[in-house]
DNA sequence: CATATTCATAACTGGATGGTTATGAGAAAT
DNA sequence: ATTTCTCATAACCATCCAGTTATGAATATG
């Protein structure tokens, strides 16, 4: 079983996905064909790139006559947002009760 | 060429490495023997997830007669953190352009 | 000095992965 | 109906990667 967050770093782990995924950030929705435009790989591995997107949940997809819309689901990264900050929190916890420990000190 | 956001990414992307750097920001600093004990991996492979978080920024060294000390660097995730704001000031300014078209419509 | 401990590196292996070309499915156009 | 266009999937290949065992380097210990 893999877990939804490891999926999610595994999907943007590859910078061509990386990039794929921002594009759609910056200019909202787009074709495969667009995409494919841009990306300097064939069309097939664009569109495997965007499967693993859309499985790790970063991407929708909507289907118009032969044409496929891709667009970004920024809410998926929320799992990595939280993750960061559960790792600085501790961060910043250490640095309260050094803090705290300096003030004592002081007195 | 690999770009150090790369690294990060990539180096995150493993399971196995980022519970190692989940421990260290959890309990602080460890010993390499101290961390093969509690991965369930032999101590080379831990030795290499421990050069890639290396590598990467993630943790820090010390060596004290014959063991390592890795400790946890939080500051490497700042680009991780910067990126998905990035991507989330994107989605955050279209909201906004929404709550505008919304409230001129109200006038 | 000899031995034990701790870690890093080398060499190897199987499986995942990112790319390719070939092809098929489905919708539009002629 | 045939052709064209757009995308997804299949099959394949080279490379990368995470693990292993074996071993060496350096430090501590007897």
């Amino acid at each position: 079983m893999e877990s939804s967050t490891d999926l999610l770093f595994k999907a943007l782990a590859d910078p061509t996905r990386r990039a794929l995924f921002e594009r759609l950030c910056l200019d909202g929705e787009a074709t495969v064909g667009a995409l494919t435009a841009g990306a300097g790989i064939s069309q097939p591995a664009v569109s495997k790139h965007l499967g693993v997107l859309k499985q790790a949940g970063l991407v929708l997809d909507r289907h118009e006559g032969r044409q496929t819309h891709y667009s970004a689901q920024q809410r998926a990264l929320a799992p990595l947002v939280d993750w960061t900050g559960r790792m600085n929190r501790f961060w910043e916890a250490r640095f309260d009760d050094l803090e705290d420990l300096l003030k004592r000190m002081d007195q």
